[in-house]
DNA sequence: ATAGAACCTCAAGTTATATTGAGGTAAAGT
DNA sequence: ACTTTACCTCAATATAACTTGAGGTTCTAT
């Protein structure tokens, strides 16, 4: 095996995920590979930090589509650069920071609640619209879908 | 229309939900009703603070089957206190501690990535392990599915 | 009395993010 | 050469949290 080309399920050990993973996101259009004589994938070393790109936006919750259309604007034609990586990273630092923004918001109001026992539809801060971050906010958050919450 | 019996339509109204999604919470035990003589539902006052509460609870991102759970420990046969409800707010409190936790490490992860340009598998503290939230987190948080992320 | 609004049930559809399985081919190890 | 492991495609299934629709009934207002 090439060092520029690697399979699937090398690709999909490194990176800890499932090789159904990798075809998944291939379908949607996440990554890239090419075939070799015998129709399998073939990987540039390049996609394992764009798969690693694609699981840190997951855990920030960022979308799949909306990870597609960031990654849609690295360069093609070459191998991205630490800037380029970097324009990623400040645009979901900023998602990030609404995230947090919001969620705190959401913990003081629930904190004066348990102050105040107040959560009745009418006076808590929590169900009512004040509430902007919730409405105006950037969509759904999904820390890990793997871990239950018992 | 009795004082204590509140129609559904009614109910959806007041609670900004659809009628579909108070039967549907109803199919799933989070909410109760009676059916008056032609079958229509009918609801007790409380539930409009029950339902409150679920729509509060999912803000935070605690699923619908976590939020049976915790309504479950409520009493049957009274009208929740202050206190009854306090006791949930506080758990959910420190859930959403945690949350924020795992929000805040990632930032920073996130923001030392930006400074040094570290996004690879390796370096980079983001998709390293060291990320124990991740794992022994509590489950998705979903803040507004309404709301897309362009 | 009758129209229209509100309600009923039950099944199927929706979205996101994958996973699983069947049936078959290719590559690697011995 | 032969076996085992890895890979392929395509369709179906899974989960959460709902929504939609069809076909029919009940309430409410005039």
């Amino acid at each position: 095996m090439k060092k520029e080309e690697l399979t699937v399920g090398y690709m999909a050990k490194r990176c800890g995920v499932n090789v159904s993973t990798l075809h998944f996101y291939e379908e949607k259009g996440l990554i890239k590979s090419w075939r070799n004589q015998g129709n399998q994938r073939r990987y540039h070393r390049d996609t394992l930090r764009r798969i690693s790109v694609i699981k840190a936006a997951q855990k920030i919750g960022i979308t799949l589509d909306n990870i597609k259309h960031a990654l849609d604007s690295l360069p093609e034609n070459r191998t991205p650069t630490k800037e380029d990586w970097q324009l990623l990273a400040s645009n979901w630092n900023e998602e990030l920071n609404t995230r947090i923004a919001y969620l705190e918001n959401l913990r003081d109001s629930l904190t004066s609640c348990i102050g105040c026992g107040c959560l009745s539809l009418t006076q808590c801060p929590i169900y009512n619209d004040q509430d902007k971050l919730a409405t105006e906010g950037t969509g759904p958050i999904l820390l890990d879908r793997k871990v239950s919450m018992k």
